[in-house]
DNA sequence: TGAAAGCATGAACAAGTGCTCATATATTCA
DNA sequence: TGAATATATGAGCACTTGTTCATGCTTTCA
Protein backbone atom coordinates (compact mmCIF):
# COMPACT_ATOMS: atom_id res chain seq x y z
CA UNK A 1 0.00 0.00 0.00
CA UNK A 2 2.93 2.19 -0.23
CA UNK A 3 5.15 1.64 -3.75
CA UNK A 4 3.65 2.89 -6.88
CA UNK A 5 6.68 3.79 -8.80
CA UNK A 6 7.10 2.19 -12.15
CA UNK A 7 3.53 1.15 -12.59
CA UNK A 8 1.92 3.88 -14.88
CA UNK A 9 -0.66 1.16 -16.25
CA UNK A 10 -2.05 0.65 -12.46
CA UNK A 11 -4.74 -1.43 -13.56
CA UNK A 12 -5.64 -3.84 -10.12
CA UNK A 13 -6.39 -6.31 -12.17
CA UNK A 14 -5.82 -6.85 -15.49
CA UNK A 15 -7.14 -10.00 -16.64
CA UNK A 16 -7.89 -10.21 -20.42
CA UNK A 17 -11.22 -10.61 -21.20
CA UNK A 18 -12.49 -13.35 -23.21
CA UNK A 19 -16.16 -12.64 -24.43
CA UNK A 20 -16.54 -8.88 -24.15
CA UNK A 21 -20.41 -9.85 -25.24
CA UNK A 22 -20.83 -11.82 -22.32
CA UNK A 23 -19.32 -9.64 -20.10
CA UNK A 24 -21.50 -6.59 -21.65
CA UNK A 25 -24.81 -8.36 -20.65
CA UNK A 26 -24.26 -9.35 -17.38
CA UNK A 27 -22.73 -6.13 -16.48
CA UNK A 28 -26.20 -4.73 -17.69
CA UNK A 29 -28.30 -6.94 -15.67
CA UNK A 30 -26.90 -7.37 -12.69
CA UNK A 31 -28.25 -6.33 -9.81
CA UNK A 32 -27.50 -2.87 -8.29
CA UNK A 33 -23.53 -3.53 -5.54
CA UNK A 34 -25.70 -2.45 -2.16
CA UNK A 35 -28.38 -4.97 -2.21
CA UNK A 36 -25.86 -7.56 -3.39
CA UNK A 37 -23.52 -6.87 -0.27
CA UNK A 38 -26.86 -6.66 2.17
CA UNK A 39 -27.83 -10.39 0.53
CA UNK A 40 -24.48 -11.77 1.69
CA UNK A 41 -24.65 -9.74 4.66
CA UNK A 42 -28.22 -11.45 5.73
CA UNK A 43 -26.93 -14.78 4.43
CA UNK A 44 -23.44 -14.64 6.69
CA UNK A 45 -26.31 -14.06 9.64
CA UNK A 46 -27.81 -17.10 8.82
CA UNK A 47 -24.83 -18.87 7.94
CA UNK A 48 -23.74 -20.18 11.64
CA UNK A 49 -25.20 -23.34 13.17
CA UNK A 50 -26.58 -21.47 16.25
CA UNK A 51 -28.18 -19.14 14.85
CA UNK A 52 -29.59 -21.51 12.19
CA UNK A 53 -31.34 -23.77 15.51
CA UNK A 54 -32.36 -20.62 17.08
CA UNK A 55 -33.82 -19.58 13.60
CA UNK A 56 -35.48 -22.79 13.34
CA UNK A 57 -37.13 -22.61 17.04
CA UNK A 58 -38.57 -19.25 16.74
CA UNK A 59 -40.08 -20.03 13.32
CA UNK A 60 -42.23 -22.97 15.51
CA UNK A 61 -43.26 -20.75 18.40
CA UNK A 62 -42.04 -17.58 20.75
CA UNK A 63 -38.99 -18.54 23.16
CA UNK A 64 -37.19 -16.79 25.61
CA UNK A 65 -33.51 -16.81 26.21
CA UNK A 66 -32.84 -19.69 29.14
CA UNK A 67 -35.76 -21.87 27.44
CA UNK A 68 -33.89 -21.47 23.84
CA UNK A 69 -30.41 -22.26 26.44
CA UNK A 70 -32.38 -25.30 27.27
CA UNK A 71 -33.05 -26.29 23.84
CA UNK A 72 -30.08 -26.04 22.11
CA UNK A 73 -28.05 -27.02 25.60
CA UNK A 74 -25.53 -23.63 25.04
CA UNK A 75 -25.11 -21.38 27.63
CA UNK A 76 -27.35 -18.30 27.77
CA UNK A 77 -24.12 -15.85 27.15
CA UNK A 78 -24.45 -17.67 23.68
CA UNK A 79 -27.21 -17.49 23.19
CA UNK A 80 -28.04 -13.70 24.53
CA UNK A 81 -24.55 -13.15 22.51
CA UNK A 82 -26.22 -14.61 19.04
CA UNK A 83 -29.73 -12.72 19.91
CA UNK A 84 -27.86 -9.34 19.80
CA UNK A 85 -26.61 -10.22 16.82
CA UNK A 86 -30.17 -11.36 15.09
CA UNK A 87 -31.41 -8.42 16.49
CA UNK A 88 -29.21 -6.39 15.04
CA UNK A 89 -29.91 -7.79 11.55
CA UNK A 90 -33.99 -7.35 12.03
CA UNK A 91 -33.98 -10.85 11.77
CA UNK A 92 -35.38 -11.69 15.75
CA UNK A 93 -37.73 -9.07 17.67
CA UNK A 94 -38.03 -9.35 21.19
CA UNK A 95 -40.73 -8.31 23.89
CA UNK A 96 -39.92 -8.15 27.56
CA UNK A 97 -42.59 -9.03 30.05
CA UNK A 98 -41.39 -8.61 33.68
CA UNK A 99 -37.72 -10.05 34.30
CA UNK A 100 -38.30 -12.71 31.08
CA UNK A 101 -37.40 -11.54 27.61
CA UNK A 102 -39.32 -13.30 24.53
CA UNK A 103 -38.06 -13.59 21.03
CA UNK A 104 -39.43 -14.42 17.83
CA UNK A 105 -38.91 -14.07 13.98
CA UNK A 106 -39.47 -10.35 12.94
CA UNK A 107 -40.63 -11.59 9.26
CA UNK A 108 -42.53 -13.90 7.21
CA UNK A 109 -39.99 -13.93 4.80
CA UNK A 110 -37.14 -15.75 7.48
CA UNK A 111 -39.38 -18.81 7.59
CA UNK A 112 -39.69 -18.80 3.45
CA UNK A 113 -36.18 -18.72 2.73
CA UNK A 114 -35.21 -21.41 5.48
CA UNK A 115 -38.15 -23.80 3.72
CA UNK A 116 -36.50 -23.10 0.34
CA UNK A 117 -32.94 -24.00 1.83
CA UNK A 118 -34.32 -26.87 3.44
CA UNK A 119 -36.14 -28.42 0.42
CA UNK A 120 -33.03 -27.85 -1.40
CA UNK A 121 -30.69 -29.86 0.81
CA UNK A 122 -32.98 -32.13 0.51
CA UNK A 123 -32.93 -33.03 -2.80
CA UNK A 124 -29.24 -33.06 -2.87
CA UNK A 125 -29.83 -36.06 -0.74
CA UNK A 126 -31.46 -38.06 -2.92
CA UNK A 127 -29.95 -36.99 -6.14
CA UNK B 1 -13.84 -36.74 23.47
CA UNK B 2 -12.39 -39.02 25.31
CA UNK B 3 -12.52 -38.51 29.59
CA UNK B 4 -15.52 -38.50 30.84
CA UNK B 5 -14.83 -39.64 34.77
CA UNK B 6 -16.06 -37.85 37.43
CA UNK B 7 -19.09 -36.83 35.14
CA UNK B 8 -22.02 -38.54 36.82
CA UNK B 9 -24.35 -35.40 36.54
CA UNK B 10 -22.89 -34.37 33.41
CA UNK B 11 -25.25 -31.41 32.23
CA UNK B 12 -23.35 -29.56 29.96
CA UNK B 13 -25.49 -26.31 30.78
CA UNK B 14 -28.02 -26.24 33.50
CA UNK B 15 -29.84 -23.47 32.56
CA UNK B 16 -33.45 -23.45 34.47
CA UNK B 17 -36.50 -24.18 32.07
CA UNK B 18 -39.21 -21.17 32.28
CA UNK B 19 -42.24 -22.89 30.08
CA UNK B 20 -41.42 -26.71 30.03
CA UNK B 21 -44.29 -27.02 27.81
CA UNK B 22 -43.15 -24.61 24.85
CA UNK B 23 -39.96 -26.45 25.47
CA UNK B 24 -41.85 -30.09 25.02
CA UNK B 25 -43.73 -28.40 21.62
CA UNK B 26 -40.78 -27.09 20.18
CA UNK B 27 -38.63 -30.21 20.44
CA UNK B 28 -41.34 -31.88 19.08
CA UNK B 29 -41.51 -29.59 16.03
CA UNK B 30 -37.87 -28.90 15.39
CA UNK B 31 -36.42 -30.33 11.91
CA UNK B 32 -33.55 -33.02 12.55
CA UNK B 33 -29.99 -32.13 13.10
CA UNK B 34 -28.25 -32.67 10.18
CA UNK B 35 -30.42 -30.91 7.64
CA UNK B 36 -30.13 -27.77 10.10
CA UNK B 37 -26.22 -28.21 9.95
CA UNK B 38 -26.49 -28.21 6.15
CA UNK B 39 -28.80 -25.29 5.76
CA UNK B 40 -26.53 -23.53 7.82
CA UNK B 41 -23.70 -24.57 5.64
CA UNK B 42 -25.25 -23.98 2.74
CA UNK B 43 -26.17 -20.30 3.96
CA UNK B 44 -22.44 -19.52 5.15
CA UNK B 45 -21.23 -20.39 1.65
CA UNK B 46 -24.08 -17.60 0.35
CA UNK B 47 -22.39 -15.71 3.13
CA UNK B 48 -19.98 -13.53 1.46
CA UNK B 49 -19.77 -11.02 -0.98
CA UNK B 50 -17.64 -12.33 -3.65
CA UNK B 51 -19.66 -15.72 -3.01
CA UNK B 52 -22.55 -13.71 -3.74
CA UNK B 53 -21.60 -11.86 -6.69
CA UNK B 54 -20.72 -14.71 -8.87
CA UNK B 55 -23.73 -16.46 -8.30
CA UNK B 56 -25.53 -13.74 -9.15
CA UNK B 57 -23.28 -13.12 -12.12
CA UNK B 58 -24.12 -16.94 -13.12
CA UNK B 59 -27.34 -16.50 -12.28
CA UNK B 60 -27.16 -14.12 -15.38
CA UNK B 61 -25.10 -16.33 -17.57
CA UNK B 62 -22.69 -19.12 -18.07
CA UNK B 63 -19.41 -17.29 -17.78
CA UNK B 64 -15.68 -18.10 -17.59
CA UNK B 65 -13.33 -17.20 -14.90
CA UNK B 66 -11.07 -14.06 -16.75
CA UNK B 67 -14.84 -12.95 -17.74
CA UNK B 68 -15.73 -13.11 -14.18
CA UNK B 69 -12.51 -11.80 -12.76
CA UNK B 70 -13.18 -8.83 -15.36
CA UNK B 71 -16.44 -8.43 -14.01
CA UNK B 72 -15.97 -8.29 -10.02
CA UNK B 73 -12.91 -6.32 -10.76
CA UNK B 74 -10.71 -9.07 -8.65
CA UNK B 75 -7.55 -11.28 -9.66
CA UNK B 76 -8.40 -14.54 -11.26
CA UNK B 77 -6.71 -16.47 -8.38
CA UNK B 78 -9.34 -14.98 -5.74
CA UNK B 79 -12.23 -15.80 -8.02
CA UNK B 80 -10.68 -19.26 -9.03
CA UNK B 81 -10.34 -20.02 -5.10
CA UNK B 82 -13.78 -19.25 -4.66
CA UNK B 83 -15.51 -21.10 -7.56
CA UNK B 84 -13.81 -24.24 -6.25
CA UNK B 85 -15.41 -23.22 -3.31
CA UNK B 86 -18.99 -23.32 -5.08
CA UNK B 87 -18.28 -26.39 -7.10
CA UNK B 88 -17.66 -28.63 -3.91
CA UNK B 89 -21.25 -26.97 -2.36
CA UNK B 90 -22.69 -27.88 -5.25
CA UNK B 91 -23.51 -24.65 -6.38
CA UNK B 92 -22.18 -24.36 -9.56
CA UNK B 93 -21.04 -27.11 -12.22
CA UNK B 94 -18.13 -26.37 -15.00
CA UNK B 95 -17.73 -27.96 -18.01
CA UNK B 96 -14.04 -27.03 -20.12
CA UNK B 97 -14.41 -26.36 -23.57
CA UNK B 98 -10.13 -26.16 -25.04
CA UNK B 99 -8.31 -24.11 -21.80
CA UNK B 100 -11.38 -21.80 -20.99
CA UNK B 101 -13.58 -23.08 -18.41
CA UNK B 102 -17.38 -22.07 -18.05
CA UNK B 103 -19.06 -21.84 -14.82
CA UNK B 104 -22.90 -21.84 -14.50
CA UNK B 105 -25.47 -22.31 -11.46
CA UNK B 106 -25.76 -25.93 -10.58
CA UNK B 107 -29.41 -25.77 -9.40
CA UNK B 108 -32.54 -23.42 -10.22
CA UNK B 109 -33.19 -23.58 -6.41
CA UNK B 110 -30.11 -20.89 -5.63
CA UNK B 111 -31.05 -18.11 -7.51
CA UNK B 112 -34.90 -18.32 -6.14
CA UNK B 113 -33.39 -18.87 -2.93
CA UNK B 114 -31.43 -15.18 -3.91
CA UNK B 115 -34.64 -14.09 -5.33
CA UNK B 116 -36.98 -14.06 -1.89
CA UNK B 117 -33.22 -12.71 -0.27
CA UNK B 118 -33.43 -9.85 -2.71
CA UNK B 119 -37.45 -9.20 -1.74
CA UNK B 120 -36.43 -9.42 1.85
CA UNK B 121 -33.35 -6.58 1.95
CA UNK B 122 -35.68 -4.46 -0.81
CA UNK B 123 -38.50 -4.59 1.28
CA UNK B 124 -36.34 -3.61 4.18
CA UNK B 125 -35.17 -0.67 2.74
CA UNK B 126 -38.57 1.13 2.69
CA UNK B 127 -39.43 -0.29 6.44
C1' DT C 1 -34.53 -3.10 51.03
C1' DG C 2 -31.76 -6.92 49.83
C1' DA C 3 -31.35 -11.22 47.54
C1' DA C 4 -32.35 -13.85 43.60
C1' DA C 5 -33.67 -14.55 38.80
C1' DG C 6 -33.31 -13.51 33.89
C1' DC C 7 -30.78 -11.38 30.62
C1' DA C 8 -26.98 -8.33 28.47
C1' DT C 9 -22.29 -7.20 27.54
C1' DG C 10 -17.12 -6.36 27.34
C1' DA C 11 -12.68 -8.63 26.99
C1' DA C 12 -9.98 -12.32 25.44
C1' DC C 13 -8.66 -16.23 22.93
C1' DA C 14 -8.81 -20.16 19.67
C1' DA C 15 -10.39 -21.36 15.29
C1' DG C 16 -11.81 -20.23 10.76
C1' DT C 17 -11.73 -17.39 6.45
C1' DG C 18 -10.41 -14.72 2.13
C1' DC C 19 -6.98 -12.76 -0.21
C1' DT C 20 -2.15 -12.57 -2.27
C1' DC C 21 1.89 -14.52 -4.13
C1' DA C 22 4.28 -17.98 -6.34
C1' DT C 23 3.93 -21.77 -8.97
C1' DA C 24 1.87 -25.90 -11.20
C1' DT C 25 -1.10 -27.95 -14.77
C1' DA C 26 -3.40 -28.24 -19.14
C1' DT C 27 -4.34 -26.73 -23.73
C1' DT C 28 -3.48 -24.23 -28.05
C1' DC C 29 -0.77 -22.66 -31.75
C1' DA C 30 3.18 -21.22 -34.50
C1' DT D 1 8.53 -28.71 -29.53
C1' DG D 2 8.34 -24.44 -27.10
C1' DA D 3 5.94 -20.30 -25.89
C1' DA D 4 1.71 -18.34 -24.53
C1' DT D 5 -2.88 -18.65 -22.51
C1' DA D 6 -6.45 -20.09 -19.11
C1' DT D 7 -7.09 -22.03 -14.89
C1' DA D 8 -5.91 -24.44 -10.40
C1' DT D 9 -3.68 -24.75 -6.04
C1' DG D 10 -0.61 -24.65 -1.82
C1' DA D 11 1.37 -21.68 1.70
C1' DG D 12 1.16 -17.71 4.39
C1' DC D 13 -0.92 -13.84 6.66
C1' DA D 14 -4.19 -10.37 8.28
C1' DC D 15 -8.64 -10.26 9.69
C1' DT D 16 -13.01 -12.00 11.40
C1' DT D 17 -15.90 -14.80 14.36
C1' DG D 18 -18.06 -17.73 18.15
C1' DT D 19 -17.50 -19.07 22.52
C1' DT D 20 -16.22 -18.54 27.50
C1' DC D 21 -15.63 -15.97 31.66
C1' DA D 22 -16.60 -12.36 34.58
C1' DT D 23 -19.60 -8.97 35.65
C1' DG D 24 -23.36 -5.45 35.12
C1' DC D 25 -28.28 -4.27 34.67
C1' DT D 26 -33.24 -4.82 35.56
C1' DT D 27 -37.17 -6.77 37.70
C1' DT D 28 -39.48 -9.52 41.21
C1' DC D 29 -40.48 -10.98 45.71
C1' DA D 30 -40.00 -12.01 50.57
Amino acid sequence: MADNREKDTLELCDVPVIHEDVLARVKAKMPDEDPVYEVAELFKVFGDSTRARIICALNIEEMCVCDLSALLNMTQSAISHQLRLLKVSRIVKSRKQGRVVYYSLDDSHIGQIFAMAFDHVMEEQEG
